[in-house]
DNA sequence: GAGAATGAAAA
DNA sequence: TTTTCATTCTC
């Protein structure tokens, strides 16, 4: 369709109507830098080419919306091929790498689209005046629509294919970029929250149902993290906030004891060394999930050399950071236990073990930095010692809680508060840490933070 | 037809 | 607040 007034060709009915209107004569609509749109010949093109809406089964006359902002960058988006196929061809994926993009577009390249989605709306009102958006409430069967459960995809990749387009990289540069990335990226490895273990909990069948309740708090915990978020967005201009505000944890459990089930996870599918030994493990990864992201802190980690922690980098619901670093590790926190808290000696002896966490590798790098860490005599540092940055300084040592990890015969210890979450492993007794029962003090795991942590 | 994304609009 | 539907195409 060239330039100009709309008017619909013979063989174009208003079913079809989706091109980008043009910019009018007196308001001339700037075009975006990042990604402009074609010239009106190759939109022609696009639009004679387009496959019919498969299985649509629109009426005649039927007017369809006129495009918002995020769907005409989409067209235009897929249009341009942006992405290769060798990149992606799956639409799903391309939707997400697309949304991801547009979040993390400059706002005033996002203004781009809304005043041309304005154009698309005033054009429509022209074309339609007496169109009027009606949509079906009343579906099919009646029931509920169908929840989005977004699986675990590679949102990493994702991410990275987003960012990469944000820096301007598109077509064979982005190809060549995202083969490289290809090549040492590690997908996403999904493991669980593992609820320490109680006597009570070893007694109950695994199968045993989550109480009703709790489910209804995972519920709540997981519609906030994908649709519900978005569509609490306030209407209008303003940009989202690229990490969704995560729920109060602490809100969705009745009891203080059930917020300290947010313990370590069980870190089935790694060891310390195995990451240490791993260059494509990046601890820039390691979060929770989409919903704990904001609550979560960021590791910086060199695999060669000692781990380190994140001295400048916060997180916040405003942090205008590109949203890249999304998990690779992936800790799927829908399991919580719903046993009282209750330390005890853990049922899972040490033989039995079968090496999913070894024991405290012998240190053999150079010296630990002087940042706070525990003085640990020479022997290795915990297996994985994770502490948020902010840790607020009021935690009491009701908030506190220690236990053995069944799992690696670890002793923890950790706390958790509305929006802050820290725990650390706390050598117990290098020697022999296996046999011992949980005995971490408050004291000794506050000491065990570093300074700028409290 | 579902699924991915965001946003506008109706119920 | 919840739901639909704009786009696109693969599964």
């Amino acid at each position: 369709m060239s330039s100009g007034a709309i008017a619909f060709a013979p063989n174009v009915t208003p079913g079809t109507f989706n091109d980008p209107p043009p910019p009018l004569a007196d308001e001339p609509i700037s075009e975006s830098l990042l990604f402009p749109t074609e010239t009106s010949e190759s939109t022609v093109a696009s639009s004679s080419s387009r496959k019919p809406l498969h299985g649509r089964k629109k009426p005649e006359n039927y007017i369809p919306r006129p495009p918002n902002a995020f769907i005409l960058f989409r067209s235009a988006f897929i249009r341009s091929r942006h992405v290769s196929t060798g990149v992606e061809t799956n639409h799903s994926t391309l939707s997400k790498i697309i949304g991801l993009t547009w979040q993390n577009l400059p706002e005033e390249e996002r203004q781009v689209w809304h005043r041309k989605a304005k154009q698309a709306e005033a054009e429509h009102r022209i074309k339609f005046p007496q169109y009027a958006f009606k949509p079906l409430h009343s579906r099919k069967g009646g029931g509920k629509r169908k929840v989005r459960e977004v699986g675990p995809k590679d949102q990493v990749r994702c991410a990275k294919i987003a960012e990469f387009l944000v820096q301007g990289l598109k077509g064979k540069e982005l190809d060549a970029a995202i083969e490289e990335f290809d090549k040492s990226h590690v997908p996403t490895v999904v493991t669980r929250f593992e609820a320490p273990i109680t006597e009570q909990s070893f007694n109950r069948p695994v199968s045993a149902p989550i109480p009703e309740g709790k489910k209804s708090a995972l519920r709540k915990l997981r519609s906030s993290s994908s649709v519900s978020s978005r569509r609490s967005t306030p209407v209008g201009n303003s940009r989202p906030s690229p990490a969704p505000s995560p729920q109060p944890l602490a809100s969705l459990f009745e009891t203080e004891q059930e917020n300290l089930l947010f313990s370590l996870p069980s870190l089935d599918h790694f060891s310390f060394d195995q990451m240490k030994q791993d260059p494509t493990f990046d601890f820039n990864s390691f979060a929770f999930d989409s919903t704990m992201q904001a609550s979560m802190p960021s590791f910086a980690y060199d695999p060669h050399s000692q781990p380190t922690l994140p001295l400048d980098h916060t997180f916040s619901n405003n942090s205008p950071q590109l949203n890249v670093d999304l998990p690779q590790l992936h800790i799927d926190s829908s399991y919580v236990g719903s046993d009282s808290w209750s330390p005890c000696h853990s049922p899972c002896s040490p033989s039995t073990n079968t090496g999913s966490m070894p024991p405290t590798p012998a240190y053999s790098g150079s010296p630990l930095p002087d940042d706070g860490y525990a003085n640990y005599h020479g022997e290795a540092p915990p297996a994985y010692t994770l502490h948020h940055k902010s840790i607020p300084s009021n935690i009491t040592p009701s908030q506190f809680s220690t236990y053995q990890d069944a799992t690696s015969g670890y002793n923890c210890a950790g706390q958790y508060t509305d929006l802050q979450c820290a725990y650390s492993t706390v050598p117990h007794n290098s020697h022999n840490q296996h046999s011992a029962p949980t005995d971490i003090d408050y004291s000794s795991f506050m000491a065990s933070l570093p300074p700028y942590a409290l």
